[in-house]
RNA sequence: GGGCCCGUAGCUCAACGGUCAGAGCAGGGCGCUCAUAACGCCUCGGCUGGGGGUUCGAAUCCCUCCGGGCCUACCA
């Protein structure tokens, strides 16, 4: 038995997250951590909300809100979604939360200790109606490349030239439109990530297991021009962390507080003290610190490959930096991005499907699956409805719950809602079990090494293999001529179902547990042992037929669906 | 502009430089009748985006062109 932590790259507060955010990092993530739980592995899977930043504020005020008040709530949506998704956190914590804090300005005081924090002083955007300093993209204005009147203090959306603020004609403010903008001295802390490169060089160097899309997106801002910059840590804002606190080795730095990327990693320490302080766990140190029986965790992060840049580099710079025993990640997933029906995902103009829209329509499963099996790994992916309905009604309605409808009530027809005793196994069932075990360690490989799809594919030809042996073994015709063997079969095909329980509940954890509340059954021991595991359920061990375990997607509702996704939420 | 990723069957995707490029879905045929008109078997389907090169051998490595996507440091 060994011991992982988990981490899903964590949500930003200002609403309700859309199926590609899903599948990007918490969904993969909790197939990690159930598949992990499932093999009998302690695992500590962590997530939590991303509070701080200028966009919590404008959607904060937008709500008519106090941020603090909106963030609360959002929270509390956003936990809400995640059970109804099955996402089986540990504990799903806040970065505004006091050990966030504490956590947050202890860092940072370690970094300065060890000579790797510097001041700047920079000349940034300040809008006097709103009264506050505004990040390059709130301001907008007129192109001066091309005309366009849209465009960003950091880029223009039309020609997509690089910008600065000062360069825009006629800029205003794009909180409230004010041109009341000046540009105003302000004093700023930098991580000397520069400092850190040779040694994050020969980290990444160090990590050929990692899927490209993380080491090349490390090292393109390792190696890139001039090779890996400051960064920016604090910010001129009202909401986060405060830079100046008690014992801060620097002054003058009211009214300001970290950057979000800088605390946001932090809080998968931190929600490993919330996790203790809620009373679910009692010591987070064993962890997260190498030095208090953190040593032999494999610590696994997943994320969008957006993130990866502060995955990669400003977190480890973090961690490394500041000289103490911290568990640094073993293993970085990240993902491409999933787009929805020939463009992308849309939270502004409503377009695809979201989180609380999804669960509203069909069940977490019919999702899981059909995100999971499709996950964004090797490039971009795409949702349409029509793959959607296809995956969903072949593979789940027909191929597994087909099967376990198929065998209960067959059972029950001619035997009764018991497991039949008699007979005993011919070389065909010896076959099955030789067969399924082959094909349980292939999934076990793919799950390993978390590849999603590929495990996917491997568990949807394990389902297979059991329509296969029912219609070779045709207990319906044996049963005329030799009722014994009969029930020897069916004995096997009841005990498949709940193998397939077993297998499958990393993806679909609600069926899994229909499947074994119908058998009556709660062995969920992992099969080592595939033809032991197929005599689990002992003649004359009772069940229960089931209900439909999925029901099939009907051409009117995907008609319906994507007229009423395609835009303008 | 620079960098990275991708391009394989109608669709979604596999394939450490090494049998005849494979699966699922869709299409066609046959079988079965326990089951959610479900299941199984067989079958059709490819100049691996184009062109050059390296090699005994290239989907795979190199060059180039075309097409798509992403990143480029103050959105997070």
């Amino acid at each position: 038995m060994a011991r992982y932590l988990i981490t899903s790259a964590i949500p930003y507060i200002n609403g309700i997250k859309h199926l590609g955010n899903l599948v990007g990092s918490q969904l993969p993530a909790d197939l990690h951590a159930r598949y992990l739980r499932g093999r009998g592995h302690e695992v500590l899977f962590l997530c939590a909300t991303d509070e701080h930043g200028t966009p919590a504020e404008l959607a904060a005020a937008r709500a008519g809100k106090p941020v603090a008040e909106y963030c609360a709530e959002m929270h509390a949506v956003q936990a809400r979604l995640s059970e109804g998704f099955r996402l089986s956190f540990d504990h799903f914590g806040r970065s505004s939360s006091p050990q966030n804090h504490r956590l947050t300005q202890h860092f940072a005081l370690r970094l300065a200790e060890a000579g790797l924090i510097r001041e700047v002083v920079e000349r940034q955007m300040y809008s006097v109606a709103d009264g506050r300093f505004l990040p390059d993209r709130y301001i907008e204005g007129t192109c001066p490349n091309c005309g366009f009147d849209g465009a960003r203090g950091d880029q223009c959306d039309n020609c997509t030239k690089q910008l600065d603020p000062t360069d825009l004609i006629n800029p205003r403010s794009a909180v409230s439109g004010s041109t009341d903008l000046e540009l105003r001295e302000t004093r700023h802390l930098y991580l000397r990530q520069s400092a850190m490169r040779a040694r994050l060089a020969e980290w990444i160097d160090s990590k050929a297991d990692w899927p490209v899309l993380t080491t090349s997106i490390a090292r393109k801002w390792l190696n890139d021009g001039e090779g890996l910059q400051d960064r920016g840590i604090t910010r001129d804002l009202d909401w986060g962390v405060p830079v100046q606190f008690a014992g801060a080795p620097w002054t003058g730095m009211e009214g300001k507080v970290f950057y979000v990327w800088f605390d946001a990693p932090i809080e998968y320490i931190a929600c490993a003290q919330e996790w203790v302080a809620a009373g679910k766990g009692g010591d987070w140190e064993r962890w997260w610190r190498t030095d208090r029986g953190a040593g032999d965790v494999t610590y696994v992060q997943f994320m969008g490959k957006d993130n990866v840049p502060f995955h990669t580099l400003s977190f480890p710079s973090t961690i490394i930096g500041s000289g103490e025993p911290w568990k640094l990640v073993d293993f970085i997933k990240s993902f491409n991005y999933l787009n929805y029906d020939g463009g992308q995902f849309s939270t502004s103009r409503g377009r695809g499907v979201f989180m609380d829209q999804a669960l509203a329509i069909l069940p977490a499963d019919y999702w899981r699956w059909w995100l999971l099996s499709h996950a964004p790994e090797n490039s971009d992916a795409e949702f349409t409805w029509e793959n959607f309905q296809a995956s969903v009604n072949k593979d789940l309605a027909d191929v597994l719950g087909n099967l376990v409808s198929r065998v209960t009530k067959f059972c029950r027809a001619k035997f009764g809602e018991a497991v039949p005793a008699g007979g005993a196994w011919g070389g065909r069932e010896a076959a099955l079990a030789v067969d399924l075990g082959a094909r349980v360690r292939a999934y076990e490989a793919q799950m390993d090494a978390i590849e999603v799809r590929k495990a996917a594919a491997e568990l949807r030809a394990i389902w297979v293999a059991g329509n296969e042996y029912l219609q070779a073994a045709a207990p319906w015709s044996v049963v005329k001529s030799d009722p014994a063997v009969a029930a020897a079969q069916v004995r096997v095909a009841l005990n498949l179902i709940r193998l397939y329980a077993v297998l499958s509940r990393p993806f679909l954890p609600d069926a899994a547990e229909a499947m074994m509340a119908a058998l009556g059954c709660t062995d969920w021991a992992w099969p080592a042992d595939v033809g032991a595991a197929l005599a689990v359920l002992p003649a004359g061990h009772p069940f229960v037929t089931p209900e439909v375990l999925f029901r099939k997607i009907t051409d009117e509702e995907r008609a319906d669906w994507q007229a009423r996704f395609a835009g303008r939420r």
